[in-house]
RNA sequence: GUGGCUGUAGCUCAGCUGGUUAGAGCACCAGAUUGUGGAUCUGGGGGUCGUGGGUUCAAAUCCCAUCAGCCACCCCA
C-alpha cells in the first residue's frame, strides 16, 4: 500500500469519474443558462468574518467545520464552506445593486472539516444557482424549477423527493423560536444531550431530532403554522401554487430546518434514499437578510447548492468516453506519414489516437483496448500509391485515397 | 467530535485454531501464435500483508496504539 496518500477526506478524480463529474456540471450549467443564469466565480477563500457573519456564529459550519488559517500578514482567512456568502460579498464589493435582478450559476470546490463518509468529503464540489433582487414568490418557484429540471435531465429526479417548508419572515420566526425555547426549556430534563445543545444554538433543529425521547416531546410541541403571520402564510401558499402550476411534486415537511442562519421563508431539499445518510442532493432556500447582514443594501436572495459527487453517484450510467479514430502505420517508413496524417486530422477536428511505438500487431491491440471507432492503416505499398485503408471496427475495411480520407472519416467526428 | 465494522499485489479476493521462500483470478509488460485488433499459449514485473510498537523460539494470522475507509450519530451538498 502506498505511503503517499491524499489528505483525509480528499480524493483524486480520475478520468472515468471526471466524466460523470463533468456531465453533472455541464448539465447544470446548460440548464441554468436556459433560465437566464450566467456563470460567475469568486475566490476559494474569503476573510473568515464573511462566513461567520453570513452563516451565523452558532451554526455547525462556523463552530467546527471551517478551514481557517492566518496569512503571513496576520489576516484571518477561511476556505469557503459554501458559495452563497462569497457571491453575496462579491455582489456588495462589485457594486452590483443597480443591476438587479441578477441570476448566477456557479461551480467549484468547497471545504468543510467534517468526518468523511460516503457522499461526504472535506473537499467537495457544488453547483449553485442564486437569484438576487427578487422578493416575489415567483423567484422561489423559478429557483426550484431550475433545480428540478437539472435533476430531470440528469435522469435522477425520479429518485428524489422534494421536501418543502417555510421558515417564515424574521418576525414569525422569532415568535416561534421564543415559544419553542420556552416549551423545550420546560422539558430540559427529557431532552437528549444533542438537543440540549440545539436549544442554545438552533432550537428549530430539535424538531428534526432522531432521538426517540425528543420525538415524543416534538410531537406535542407548538406548531410553526400557528405562529406564521399572514404575510408568511400567503407567501408560502404562492410558492406552492407556483410549483403546482409547473407540476413539480413536493412534500411539505414542517420539520425541515436549514442549518444556516440566513434562511427565511422558503426552505427546500431534494433528498434521496440512494446515498445512505447523506440524502440531501440539492438544497437551498431564501435568504433575504443576508446581504444586509454582510453590510450591503437590503436585497432579497434565493438559491440552492447541489453536491456534484452525490449527483455523480446517482447517475445510472456515466457518460462514455469519446471514441477516437486510431492511426496505425505498418512499417518504419510509414511512421513519419502517420505522424503527419494524425496531425492533419486533429487540426480538422477529429479525435485521433497515434501510438508512440511498437510494431503493427502491438499497435492493433492498442486499438482494441482504447475502443477506437475506426482505424486508418497506413501500409508502405499503399502509401506509395497515395492510398490508405480505413477499417471500421464494426463493418469492415475499404481503401481510400489520402486526399479523400477526411471525407471518409467525417461520419466519426 | 461520538460509537461500530474493515484494512493482504493496480482491482476482486484466498491464506483453518500463529510455523520454512505470502497465493489465485483479472489487469499490466514481453514473446509466440492468429493472413495480420479485442481470442489463445508461454514467460515476467509487482506486495516491508495500512503504519508503529508488543507478546512469542516463530505473526499476515494474538494484543495495544495510530492512520485511512465504510456504517450510524451529528450535520449537510
Amino acid at each position: 500500500m502506498a505511503q503517499v496518500k491524499s489528505v483525509r477526506g480528499t480524493y483524486d478524480i480520475l478520468p472515468e469519474a471526471m466524466r460523470a463529474h463533468r456531465h453533472v456540471v455541464e448539465t447544470g450549467r446548460a440548464v441554468a443558462a436556459r433560465y437566464g443564469y450566467e456563470e460567475m466565480s469568486t475566490p476559494v477563500f474569503e476573510f473568515t468574518e464573511i462566513f461567520k457573519r453570513s452563516l451565523g456564529d452558532t451554526s455547525d459550519v462556523v463552530t467546527k467545520e471551517m478551514y481557517t488559517f492566518e496569512t503571513r500578514s496576520g489576516e484571518q482567512i477561511t476556505l469557503r464552506p459554501e458559495a452563497t456568502a462569497g457571491i453575496c460579498r462579491a455582489f456588495i464589493s462589485g457594486g452590483l445593486a443597480n443591476q438587479l435582478p441578477l441570476k448566477f450559476f456557479y461551480t467549484g470546490p468547497m471545504f468543510r472539516y467534517e468526518r468523511p463518509q460516503k457522499g461526504r468529503q472535506r473537499q467537495f464540489y457544488q453547483i449553485d444557482v442564486e437569484l438576487l433582487g427578487v422578493a416575489e414568490p415567483l423567484g422561489d418557484v423559478e429557483i426550484i424549477a431550475v433545480g428540478a429540471q437539472i435533476l430531470r435531465e440528469l435522469g435522477v429526479l425520479e429518485h428524489t423527493v422534494l421536501e418543502l417548508n417555510t421558515l417564515g419572515d424574521p418576525e414569525s420566526r422569532q415568535a416561534y423560536r421564543a415559544v419553542l425555547v420556552e416549551y423545550f426549556g420546560d422539558h430540559r430534563d427529557k431532552l437528549s444531550p444533542d438537543s440540549l445543545d440545539r436549544l442554545e444554538r438552533n432550537p428549530l433543529r430539535i424538531l428534526d431530532s432522531k432521538d426517540e425521547g425528543d420525538r415524543a416531546l416534538v410531537a406535542a410541541a407548538p406548531l410553526f403554522g400557528d405562529y406564521l403571520n399572514d404575510f408568511s402564510t400567503e407567501y408560502f401558499a404562492s410558492v406552492k401554487a407556483g410549483l403546482d402550476a409547473l407540476e413539480i411534486d413536493y412534500e411539505v415537511n414542517s420539520r425541515l430546518v436549514r442549518g444556516l442562519d440566513y434562511y427565511t421563508h422558503t426552505a427546500f431539499e431534494f433528498t434521496t434514499r440512494k446515498l445512505g445518510a447523506q440524502g440531501a442532493v440539492l438544497a437551498g432556500g431564501r435568504y433575504d437578510g443576508l446581504i444586509e447582514t454582510l453590510g450591503g443594501r437590503a436585497t432579497p436572495g434565493i438559491g440552492w447548492a447541489a453536491g456534484v459527487e452525490r449527483l455523480s453517484m446517482m447517475l445510472s450510467e456515466p457518460p462514455p468516453a469519446a471514441r477516437p479514430v486510431a492511426v496505425v502505420p505498418d512499417g518504419e517508413a510509414a511512421e513519419r506519414e502517420a505522424l503527419r496524417i494524425t496531425q492533419r486530422l486533429r487540426e480538422e477536428g477529429f479525435t485521433v489516437d497515434l501510438g508512440f511505438g511498437g510494431k503493427y500487431s502491438k499497435r492493433m491491440k492498442r486499438v482494441g483496448r482504447i475502443d477506437a471507432i475506426a482505424v486508418v492503416i497506413l501500409r508502405e505499398d499503399a502509401l506509395a500509391r497515395g492510398m490508405a485503408t480505413v477499417r471500421d471496427l464494426k463493418t469492415g475495411e475499404e481503401e481510400v485515397s489520402l486526399a479523400s480520407l477526411s471525407d471518409r472519416l467525417a461520419r466519426y467526428r
